[in-house]
This record gives structure tokens, sequence and C-alpha cells, in this order.
RNA sequence: CGCGGGGUAGAGCAGUCCGGUAGCUCGUCGGGCUCAUAACCCGGAGGUCAUGAGGUUCAAAUCCCAUCCCCGCAACCA
């Protein structure tokens, strides 16, 4: 019976904006589970969407489109993603598939009827025309994050699970399981923020908008993303179905990956709602790091490409793969640059791999025909090339099983770099030229097809489509299971060797910085365009936060503008982003704070005159009163001051 | 004193737990080679291991103490 291994990335929102780090996480699970089936395990890999919730009902209703149309467009771009980027899921749960809201609505019940989950008021700031309710900790200035109006603190009824109650087994779930959650410095974070200072129970139903599960007894509630997204792990193996063969198959989980943004709901929530169920836990969840955006020196922090179908688009979808799983460290972050990804792809791909490849099978093509002659006349380097190829798979796996993905990729380069010095240090061409020599060279020659063989099968979880060509070219059939392949020698002569194309074209570094920073612009115009034309058209989360509802002339009459002439500024103490200015209206001087610390400078915001809005409420910040509020531009990358084109009296109006 | 992570060669990082010649990748410079995708191989230069003529020690990047700086999260972004 084969060993089963389970191994999930999170489902994902699909709110239309898949990225390089969304595809992180899947594409790591990917290599995880294609090399786990290589190790004959039978292995599950599940990935999906979660599809309910406030956010998405509004978009789509503000599109004029049926909820559940909106998402299905949404879900099948992301479909597209993932067998772009050659995912091998096994299966793809969506939150509205039927099988799971069954299960998700029985599972509420079993916790109800347990008494884990029950009936309170859920206190909360409510915006009534956003229909929305607000945590303290949401709100923005006291008001309705999303339109700014006032809220009002109101009660909610709602349902709640005892989280609470399971905070002691919780807390010694991950103190005496430091396997459980890694990497360890999660451990401390959850313990310290969260499961010492006491869990708090928590509201798993809505009244506030319907684009979810319903409560089964319980129409004006439906059921909130806690359980009906955390669940999705077992549902999708048929948990609480009329068959739940797999389910009793492959739980637990084997690994649960995902963001470290997120690790808290897998820590915590998930394991206390299995807890509840009377089910085991997942053996291990890992909060992986974040692609960051990196700044290349020149260009600053634009012109970096971040669209996962674009790069592939040009540079392959292996270049995007191996870039994902070679960059992020274990535990920590990993940053994207242009430079750093051509970087990785010249060195790496072009250089060490693909000419290895096209220069083995020339010679092979050159000195023999292309046909595999295995020669007996060893070399003095041959000993320390076939250890590199035979030790290889076991570093591989180690690795991979302690989740060191790049660790796991930098062992096979080794092994591809040795094989390139090989070639040195044996220097066939030389061989070539003296016919008592040909025995020799064939023994060089199969021994560099040979690795080049072992390189491509343990590259198949990792790069599939080069590690296919490499086979296809050295006239290797892909093999299913590592066993039995992995090791030196096992290439058959008289097999027909190719020279193919290049693996990878090299590219110059130059010309193509400059290449990606002019694409970059040119999308970012697009993405600009787009949203200023479609907005009904086709339409984002993003699209829609930005977009403001129309206002009549008197509303924005109710705004009082003046030119005002900044006479001080200075940082204010204890914040980051807080610059405290006194400024000259006209009428009066007044005191405005404002959280632009992080774009200009004190100096250089001294004499300026900017454009204020006199008769907004004034506000504390940073401990200082804020009277009225200076306005400035900003282009999501930068911000800037809006200034009148000549000088102007302070207090001069605007309209 | 909010929580956490970090400061090691031009860039990105390892080494720190368990003190003992400071290492890897990229870049750079020089050499070699010509099978190969101007690729490949070898070698050099480049580091007061944030600071403190601090403490412990025969010995500190590593352990202890103090300080400074950076980055996340939290709070504040009128």
């Amino acid at each position: 019976m084969k060993e089963k291994y389970y191994i999930t990335t999170p489902i994902y929102y699909p709110s239309g904006k898949w990225h390089l780090g969304t595809c992180y996480t899947t594409v790591v699970c990917d290599a995880i589970a294609r090399f786990k089936r290589m190790c004959d395990m039978d292995v599950f890999y599940l990935t999906g969407t979660d599809e309910h919730g406030q956010k998405i009902e509004k978009v789509a209703q503000e599109v004029g489109i049926d909820t559940k149309l909106f998402v299905d467009k949404q879900v099948s771009t992301l479909i597209d993603l993932w067998k772009r980027l050659d995912i091998s899921y096994d299966k793809f749960i969506r939150t509205t598939d039927s099988y799971h809201e069954e299960a998700v609505q029985k599972i509420f019940n079993k916790l109800y009827e347990k008494g884990d989950i029950y009936k309170s008021e859920y206190e909360g700031w409510y915006c009534t025309p956003c229909e929305s309710f607000w945590t303290k900790t949401q709100l923005v200035d006291g008001k309705c994050p999303d339109c700014g109006r006032e809220v009002e603190l109101t009660k909610e009824s709602s349902y709640f699970f005892r989280l609470s109650k399971y905070q002691d087994r919780l807390i010694d779930l991950i103190e005496k399981n430091p396997d459980f959650l890694q990497p360890k410095s999660r451990q401390n974070e959850m313990l310290n923020n969260f499961l010492k200072p006491g869990l708090q129970d928590l509201a798993v139903s809505r009244t506030s908008f319907k684009w979810g599960i319903p409560v089964p007894f319980d129409e004006e509630h439906v059921i909130y993303v806690w359980i009906d997204a955390l669940t999705n792990y077992i549902t999708a193996l048929g948990y609480m179905s009329d068959d739940d063969s797999l389910f009793r198959k492959f739980w637990p989980a084997n690994l649960h990956m995902m963001g470290k943004e997120i690790v808290r709901f897998h820590s915590i929530i998930w394991p206390a709602i299995l807890m509840a169920l009377d089910i085991p836990l997942p053996e291990k969840v890992y909060g992986h790091g974040w692609m960051l955006l990196g700044s290349d020196k020149i260009s600053k922090s634009k012109g970096n490409i971040i669209d996962p179908i674009v790069l592939s688009d040009r540079y392959s979808v292996d270049a995007v793969r191996y870039y994902l799983l070679r960059e992020i460290p274990f535990g920590s972050d990993g940053i994207y640059t242009n430079h750093a990804f051509l970087s990785r792809f010249n060195a790496d791909l072009c250089n060490s791999l693909g000419n290895l490849l096209s220069r083995s099978c020339a010679m092979v093509n050159q000195y023999f025909g292309g046909t595999l002659v295995k020669g007996t006349t060893k070399t003095q380097f041959d000993e320390d090339l076939l250890n590199s190829v035979d030790s290889l798979f076991g570093k591989v796996e180690k690795n991979i099983d302690k989740l060191l993905i790049p660790e796991a990729l930098q062992e096979i380069f080794n092994v591809v770099n040795r094989a390139n010095k090989y070639i040195d240090e044996t220097a066939p061409w030389i061989l070539a030229k003296d016919v008592a020599k040909k025995d020799e060279l064939a023994n060089v020659l199969y021994n560099l097809i040979d690795t080049l063989r072992v390189v491509g099968i343990v590259l198949l979880p990792f790069l599939p489509q080069t590690a296919r060509k490499i086979l296809a070219d050295i006239g290797v059939n892909e093999p299913t299971l590592f066993e039995n392949t992995v090791v030196s020698g096992k290439s058959v002569e008289g097999t027909v060797i190719v020279k193919g194309n290049a693996l990878f074209p090299r590219v110059n570094m130059e010309k193509e910085l400059a290449a990606m920073e002019k694409m970059a612009q040119e999308t970012e115009q697009k993405k600009v365009e787009e949203k200023k034309v479609e907005k009904t058209e086709v339409v984002t989360t993003e699209v829609a936060q930005t977009a403001k509802k129309e206002i009549n002339i008197d509303d924005f009459d109710k705004i009082e503008l003046k030119i005002g002439k900044i006479l001080t500024a200075e940082k204010v103490e204890k914040s980051k982003k807080l610059l405290h200015f006194t400024v000259d209206t006209g009428d009066r001087v007044r005191s405005i704070v404002s959280g632009v610390a992080k774009y200009f400078t004190v100096e250089e915001m001294i004499g300026k005159e900017v454009i204020v809005v006199t008769n907004l409420k004034t506000a504390t910040l940073g401990g200082i009163l804020s009277e009225g509020m200076i306005l400035f531009a900003d282009d999501g990358d930068s911000v800037v001051t809006v200034e009148p084109s000549k000088t102007l009296k302070a207090g001069s109006t605007v309209s």
C-alpha cells in the first residue's frame, strides 16, 4: 500500500488580481506534489477559490452581473493561469460548489448541536448606506473605511464559535509540537500576540450580506468565512458527504502551505474547528515569506514586471517557476527585481544548464554521429562526477522534506556545474584528435549524457517542460518514478542523441532590462486607461474601491478650499508618517497634520503654497490638533503636492 | 521601553544554537580553453563580520552588556 500525501494551498479570493505572489504558494506546492508522486506516494494536491462574502457580492452588484457569473469568470482566469504554470492539482474546490455548501451546513449543525456554536450578539460599528459592520480597528478616524461616513455602534445577532474553549489545547499544540507550525518564528508570533493574551469567541455568521451559505436553521444568517472557507480542506475530500472515502484515505493533511499573513487562521482557528469536530489535526502548517517587489537601483521601484503571464510569455513558464522556487528562502521574504530575474535566467538556466546540454549533445553528434557509446576506459575525474550524481537525489529529497526548496534546486545545479567542470578536466576535443583515445572519449561523453539524464529526471517536479526537453534530446523516456532512475549508469548504449534548439536562449542584460521597463510602463499605461474607460466591463475589487459615488454640485459646494502657505513643518515624534505644519490660510494660521512624512522632507515643504480644505472638522493626530487637510496627488507610486500655477495670496479660494 | 525580523566584500545571502584560519552566488579584474548559447574552467582583488580601544575567554561574526540604524506588523495615515 502506497504512503499517502495530502498537500494544500489556501483557497484564493477571486478578486481578479493574480500576480507573482499568488503564484508562489501554488508553484511551491506543485513542485512538492510532483516530487512526492515520483517518490511513489499517493498524492492529493488541493487548491481552489473562496468565493463568498460581502466584497464579492457588492462588486458583482455594482457591475450588474449575477454574482455567480461574476465569480465564474474570475475563476476561469485563475484556472487558465494554473494551466499555464503547469500546476498539477488533483482537485480544484470552489466554495460555491454544492457539495461544499451542503457539507458546511452539516458541519455548522454538528458544532451547534455540540454546543460549540451558540447564538449571541455581535457588537460593531454599522454604516447604514454601506450596510456593513466594522470592528473598532477597521474604522478610519471613527468612520466607515469604505465611504467615510458616520457609523453607529450597533448590535447584530450572530452565531459564535467557542474558540476560547480551545485556548489551552492550542497553546499546548504549538508548544509541544514544534513541527506543527513552521517556521519557528511564527510560533512565537502566535503565542505572544494571540494565544497567551487570550482568545475570544469568534463570530461565525453574518446578517449583513446574503452571498454565502445560509445557516441551515436560521435563514437570516449566512455562514461567515471561517467555517465556510477553512473547511474546504476536508469537504474537498468528501467529509460529511455520501462518499467520504477520500477523506478517510487522505486526512489528516500532511502540509497546509500558505503565506505568512494567514498563518493565524490556520494555526489557531482551523485546529480549534477540527478539535471541535473531533477530527485529527494536520501534520504541518507552513507560513512562507512573500515575494516582495524590490527596487532596481537605477529604475527605483518602477518597471518591475510582476505579471506572471507576461513573464512566462517572454521567458517561458519554467523561467518563472525557477525564479519563484529559487528566490524565496525558508522563513523569510524574497525580493523580485527584473535584474535578479534575468540574472538567474542567464546564469543558471542558459549558461549552466542549457549550455551543458548543448555542448554535450553537440559532441556526441560530432564524434559519434549522435549515437551513445559506453566506453570502458575510465578517467581520473569519473569518480568525483559520478559520486555527485549518485548522491544528488538523496540531497534533494532531504531538502524537500525540510521545505528547503531553493536549497534543493541548488543541489541540482551543483551537479550541473560539476559536469561543466568535468568537460574541462577531460577535454574531449583533445581526446577526439587521438584515435587511440576513442574509447576514453566515449566514456566521457557517456558520463555526461548520463549526468544529464539524472539531472533531467530530478528536475521534473520543478521544471517539467525543461526536464522533458532535456530527456527528449538525450532519448530518454520520461519516468514516472525516481526509483531505479536517479543513479548513474542507467543510460542505454545506442540511444540517439539529438542536438536540439537551445533550452533557454541567453538574453542581453542591458537591452532586456530596457525592454522590460518599457513593457512595464506600457502595461501601467493600459491599466490606467482601463480604469478610466471600462469601469463597467472588467471589474476587479480594486477598481470598485477607487471609484467613488457620484455627487452633485451642492455636495461639492460644501467643501471650502483655500490657498495656504506653509510656514513651518516638523516631524511628529513617535510617528513615522506624520508631518506637522503651520499653514497661513489668510483668515488665520492653522495647525495641520498630514501623513506624508514618507514622501517629503521638512525642508522642501516650508514655503510651499498648497490647497487646503479649511472647513473640515478638526481632529487630533499623533496628539496634535489638525485644523484642515492639505491636498496631495497620489498615483500609487509617488505623492506630490498640488500647487497653484503662480503665486497667490494666502486665503485665495479654490473652486 | 508595543511585537517581531535584520545589519557579514559592489549586490543578494550562509556562517551565530554547539566560540578556534570568514564562506557561497552574482558582478568585477586577470588567465586558460575552443566541445558549447561571447558560453565553460582556473585564479585575483574586494570584508575593522552596524557601533562601543565594552565584558567573559588562551581565542568572539559567534556568548554577555549597552547603543545606533533598517524592514515588517500594530497604532496613526483629515
